[in-house]
DNA sequence: AATGAATGAGGATTCATTCAT
DNA sequence: GATGAATGAATCCTCATTCAT
């Protein structure tokens, strides 16, 4: 046992609970660089490190890797759905917004990947994808309300697996080459897509 | 020496001269159940162990993780190219082989994946992805000889970017699920796909 | 992930397969000696350490911290089996060499009060004690087949009990002062032992 | 435990000043509690979780883990004393209350086992065995004077070598059950026990 | 005086890679 | 060539302990 941090060494700051919403936003802040830097396996100590706090502290606020995936996702379908909740909104508007975060963040992909692993990935982000399906339903959902007779789409299953297929376009080095091939995907799916821009209330 | 083989020596492995050829193959076709098991991240030590070889001969065929993805991935793309050379085959044709590669491989899913992360994944597989751009390549090149003008898709790169998009919504836990998401991706993009089988010479 | 140790560091010598045997035998070692020092719940590194190799070969010896101990208390168990059957073994010779195990092994000890921590003990060492009570169970074993009737113990439960009692008498900074205190303990109880000393076939 | 408030009251933020000794009687509680479920080594956190305080707290009260252990001994010590304290108190009552407190907690159990370990056990544990034989002889000094000549046991060594070997026998899942191993230990060494229970002044 | 967040060291465990046989 | 043991770095995760509020 013996846990002893070597007793007398010098001891950091502690900036105290004071810190502890700032520190929250920092892992999560810390987690969507790493995850688009080295994807969603990425080493929790590298996000610690990169968000300036010990490695306790995110454990603190996020039990496991997939408490802080979540977060992180939370974010990115909590814009869509402000979206399309916003008055107006239109669902080229909407997918507007979800394209933006299509190119913005790579867990928010693997979001909508998550079932297509269905257990044929790797292990250790298989918790992620428990709760995955949850936040891939609530984006389905904001978009479902928006979705009108007229459209090319059949239906939100359609909706969906053309946000699938999207998501398999987004590629590149740079956020502008990301969103010219989600353009281009949504422009072969015949699909109108609005300003692709993050949601501003 | 008599003729008969009284020899009982008990021969754990046959070490004969065709043994390298065998276990390289053996190793490939592990490699193939591991990473649809567990991800292109899959430890390479059970990939030998799948193989029934140590993990020395793995090392002597594959120097590195990234060749022995590439030979997993040079046999998906050598089908597709031999479906595309072989006589009377049409884009539709060609199509359903890729399809069914696309069903059948998650590292092949990976390789359309590829230029997507363009270093924004796990480092470990940033090394596949150097080769990756190249059988890519050979895959738009197999289906460009098949483009004919009366056609959706605009060009090879619209070609390319769709394959993108159907690998995208390639999901679901068994092959006939991403067999039928696969299938409904590509008439969402107004494309005909030939049977989905592998390619039989 | 990446793993990479750093590429291109020097690697310390590796006397290869032929070691594996004296490793394990050295684990065991080191293993006896750490549990006499710091408990059955010493960090498995310190062991590897005293053994002189890597933490990687002890986890290829003992995949799990119970397996370690297992193979130490093994070796106790098997001296005692082997002095009960001996020729002309005696219950007093063979108390005297199960004597001489509560008195060198700290892990021994730990075996005879396997069950009496139930549970209630350390989660860490709770598989250690699965198996326990079948290595208990072959003690009990040895030492049944030499009561005789006319004794102060009433049968087989007594002497287990009594034994566990001893252990929990066996105190003590030295090896003689333990020893010393047994042999008080076994007189408190009216039972004869034999010289206090391991097997020797 | 005994009449030891179980600590399970809710406590707001009633910082009266009675606060700080109800503190320290809830962690004492919870310690005692913790203890029986997961040893002496359980985790402090876990231990002030329990007694519904802030891990400052515990600290306050008891600079290291040596002092919380101390602190519940000192009840269990405190009983027996009083026990042989009371009129008309003999020697079989005392014992009933000391086997109680043995049936009762592991903490006391290791008191018992103090010296036995002599350095031989965990670092973190040591601290806790400078007290021990200092609580130890307390235990001793409460029993000596009931001593009477016409005994089975020689002295006070003998005694408190008895008390270690029942203490070596106290196993079991259930208090009944080690309160059953207890008294059939102290049968073998034929020594009378009164009823096993809490003392009640 | 209490709270509970933060730090960070320590120990567990897993693999990539090398290498003696 | 093949085998599979050995090494050890990296990552995970858990606390002991401190300290701002």
């Amino acid at each position: 046992m013996t846990q002893h941090p070597t007793a007398e060494e010098r001891r950091p700051a502690n900036d105290g609970p004071k810190a502890a919403a700032r520190n929250r936003a920092a892992l999560i802040a810390a987690a969507r660089e790493v995850y688009a830097e080295h994807g969603l396996d990425a080493p929790l100590s590298g996000i610690a490190r990169r968000a300036g706090v010990g490695q306790g502290v995110l454990y603190r606020h996020f039990p496991d890797r997939a408490a802080l995936a979540d977060a992180v996702l939370e974010e990115n379908v909590r814009e869509v759905e402000q979206a399309a909740a916003a008055a107006g909104a239109t669902l080229a508007g909407v997918l507007g917004v979800l394209t933006w975060h299509l190119t913005e963040s790579a867990a928010f992909i693997g979001l909508l990947h998550a079932d297509r692993t269905g257990g044929r990935t790797e292990d250790r982000t298989d918790v992620v994808h428990a709760h995955a399906s949850a936040l891939s339903e609530r984006v389905a959902r904001s978009l479902r309300g928006h979705l009108t007779g007229g459209h090319r789409l059949g239906g939100a299953d359609d909706l969906m697996l053309a946000v699938a297929m999207v998501s398999g376009a987004v590629t590149g080095p740079t956020r502008a080459e990301r969103e010219r091939r989600a353009l281009a995907a949504w422009r072969l799916l015949g699909v109108e897509v609005g300003a692709v821009r993050p949601f501003a209330g």
